[in-house]
DNA sequence: TTTCTATTTAGAATAGTTCTAATTCTCACT
DNA sequence: AGTGAGAATTAGAACTATTCTAAATAGAAA
């Protein structure tokens, strides 16, 4: 999907919610879908700034805040600390790598979700679930020592 | 467990790690044990005071991020805002309740728990899980439309 | 074009936590 | 028992991430 149609996309989303599209929504969301590192908003500014030289981080505070609430991007919270972002809408897990600090996206097919739902007591109405594994995904070593990546 | 044995369990434990055991550790671990309720440093703080005035808040999270060091207590970010900590030790999972912002325990076999690591990609090698619900967890309400709880 | 309201903006304010430097406590050794 | 070294506690300052406030700007509607 190119950059047209992904502005096409959000301000749709934007208008069934009652609200415009902005330059500053727009950009916000693109930078989030063409990196998608799990970015705090400090980082989301640092790298809208260029496009938008003019741009105030309580605006990216703004949008974030409105993408989240339009349900095209979700807020993550995996440890203390500043939340991160992250565009995609599939269900998915967290895997945060301790030794680079990375976070990447891992799919839950729905066999597993379905699994994880189970365990809960009749009554509970889950509206979510978070997954989130934090260890070390560094490539397996071979016989002779080296990385294999 | 009494009060006196949770002592001893908590002093071999510091002493394993080279620390001591300190009467604003013995008393944060045991107002942890007694309500379990996933307080925030704020609310052991409040606990806390009563049976030792003098303490202080910086206190509280020194006992609180020992206690954790030690494996005696999790801390859990379930969304943005203060850290909560959980003396749950046993693999289990978060449901937090919209409705009444509390957060409750959810034992996970560990045939569940095999299926959500089974999600991992090859050399990723988790070394904690945290799995957290957001949503409602209202008694069912029959046809009477009264509470069955 | 005027008006109305949404959005953006800079900076102040706030919340939660961590840091600093001084004091107090504990324990090992005499 | 007395002394010294290091561990732990303490109050308050500092810090980080976020939210709030109030003024400026921009866009749609009339
Ligand atoms: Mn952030
Ligand atoms: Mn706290
Ligand atoms: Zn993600
Ligand atoms: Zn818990």
């Amino acid at each position: 999907m190119d950059t047209a149609s992904r502005t096409e996309a959000l301000s749709q989303r934007l208008a069934d919610s009652g609200l415009r599209s902005t330059p500053q929504r727009e950009v916000v969301y693109d930078v989030l879908l063409k990196k998608r590192d799990h970015p705090t908003a400090d980082e989301v500014f640092a790298r809208v700034k260029p496009e938008l030289p003019t741009i105030s981080l309580a605006t990216v505070y703004n949008c974030l805040e409105t993408l989240v609430a339009c349900d095209l991007v979700r807020a993550v919270n995996i440890e203390r600390g500043p939340t991160r972002y992250c565009p995609n809408l599939r269900p998915h897990a967290h895997f945060h790598d301790v030794k680079t600090g990375r976070t990447h996206d891992i799919d839950l097919p729905p066999e597993v979700l379905e699994k994880v739902q189970a365990v809960l007591p009749k009554g509970y109405k889950p509206s979510s679930i978070e997954i989130t594994f934090r260890g070390s995904a560094g490539a397996p070593v071979d016989a002779t020592g080296k990385s294999t990546s």
